[in-house]
DNA sequence: AGCTCTTATGAATCATTGA
DNA sequence: GTCAATGATTCATAAGAGC
């Protein structure tokens, strides 16, 4: 089974160097976007994104195991009126660098920002690409496999409660015990676009993306034991995901903070499934 | 009021010198994708697509008005297991061209061909790049906006203590400042994300675009008695869209059948409408 | 269970002001 | 003039409470 998520505080473009090649079976990672403003998250100029991100990306590919994935989530700002065109020189610098880039997901957040602007509409999604070191990588369909049809809403709701709960024992084998049941009914693949609304939680500091999306790229490339990164850990979504599904996780994370909370909900965490 | 749509029959590389400089208010085109089999349909190769785009994209920049549009349908295809990066190294080379990378819309196409392959899921999503020569351009928000949901007949009913509260306490959010300017409003606006379903009829030409797609963003950005252009104009998509929001039209298309094809069928309409 | 109603909030963008 | 900071402007969704 898997053990408790590791977490590295640093700047994993040092503490990367710490991880061992050909180690990890998934990263899905949500990096700090370009940012103009000075020092908010230490926002990288767009400009500088790429020769920025680059030296990380290298590592990543050391350590990722031939038959991995790399997920990443970004999104290009406007800037003097315009998309930035950081993110497409990303990927074609990555593909240079060794990169394969494979696809790429759309998430749809259907509960943008507001705002409202004389030239552009209300930016509602998000770029998921998906890099490999191999056109041969592990993938596992079925088990993201969606139900259609009315009565299966129902049934997936509950899942979603299921999932929510945290019941341990119900992890590793829960979900596909119920994705099981509909073995033989009306189950079809998904698409290449996720339809996902943004955490609506009410956490101390903002999740950057709902559990739901790390959660689905975890069971979609990962099976239980396997290891899963995220380099910018940041509130450590990505880490009980992974973690709730009975894969191992190691997380980096530059800010204390948030590093000392993670640990200490997970320190939480496992009281409370020893003695509660 | 709109004349009859103009049908060019020729390859769109040189027939767009014969249109004048700053004559067109909106382009919307869905050139031909890129193929490897380069026999089908005057398919493009991927490596070549950029090269071969750009002297036509240079054209279309001559030709647009200074607060035209330019939307390109465009999706890249999957090469030896990759997404090509023809796409993103065009719209790179575009922007160096002298266009401005305003946005980039994505079609959420609903009901597209079903498919299953090993290492991907279905394809649900293609690219509508928004280009324009300056900052300040022609957009008609309203024309588009969409109906609005249950959710405003509830909300409103009941604008107190929560709406202000934010406003006061949370840092620069002002969100309930305003809201009862939304009372009375029946209508909302989109955002970067169209859910339209694709005609899966005509699976011959590239352009499987419905007609709803060219027709919304030609009640976006331009008015009635406007110059819509297409330069690959394919079975008439755009022309037609056109042509019923009363807007002027210019389609130019490289295959005979199509230009005669079209030509009939507007000549039908024009008689239905004297006659009919 | 299923419905209505309430409430929180999301990686935003632009124009203006200040350094 | 350029660059950085500040203020103003904005919806739709889903979770949760209540019946």
């Amino acid at each position: 089974m898997n053990t408790v998520p590791r977490v590295i505080c640093g700047d994993c473009a040092q503490e990367l160097h710490v991880l061992p090649t050909n180690s990890i079976d998934l990263i899905v990672t949500s990096p700090p976007y370009a940012d103009q403003r000075k020092q908010t998250y230490g926002g990288i100029h767009p400009d500088q994104y790429v020769e920025w991100f680059l030296p990380i990306s290298a590592e990543l590919l050391r350590v990722l195991k031939p038959e991995g994935t790399f997920i990443l989530n970004i999104k290009e700002r406007v800037v003097g009126g315009e998309r930035h065109t950081y993110v497409l020189k990303l990927i074609i610098a990555m593909r240079e660098q060794g990169w394969l880039w494979t696809e790429e997901f759309i998430w749809h957040k259907k509960n943008c920002y507001p705002g409202k602007w004389p030239n552009r509409f209300r930016d509602a999604w998000e770029r998921l690409v998906q890099f490999n070191k191999q056109k041969k990588f592990k993938m596992f369909q079925e088990e993201v496999m969606v139900p259609v049809g009315d009565w299966a809403k129902t049934r997936l709701r509950s899942l979603n409660d299921t999932d929510k709960s945290r019941d341990e024992s119900k992890v590793g084998s829960g979900f596909g015990k119920n994705i099981s049941n509909w073995v033989g009914r009306d189950k079809a693949y998904p698409s290449n676009v996720l339809h996902m609304a943004t955490e609506c939680a009410n956490r101390s500091h903002s999740a950057v993306f709902p559990e739901t999306l790390p959660a689905w790229f975890i069971r979609l490339f990962t099976e239980p034991g396997d290891m899963v990164l995220d380099p910018f850990m940041g509130s450590g979504t990505t880490l009980n995901a992974a973690n709730d599904l009975g894969r191992n996780a190691i997380g980096i994370e530059i800010h204390q903070i948030y590093c000392e909370q993670f640990t200490e909900s997970m320190q939480e965490r496992q009281q409370s499934m020893l003695f509660g």
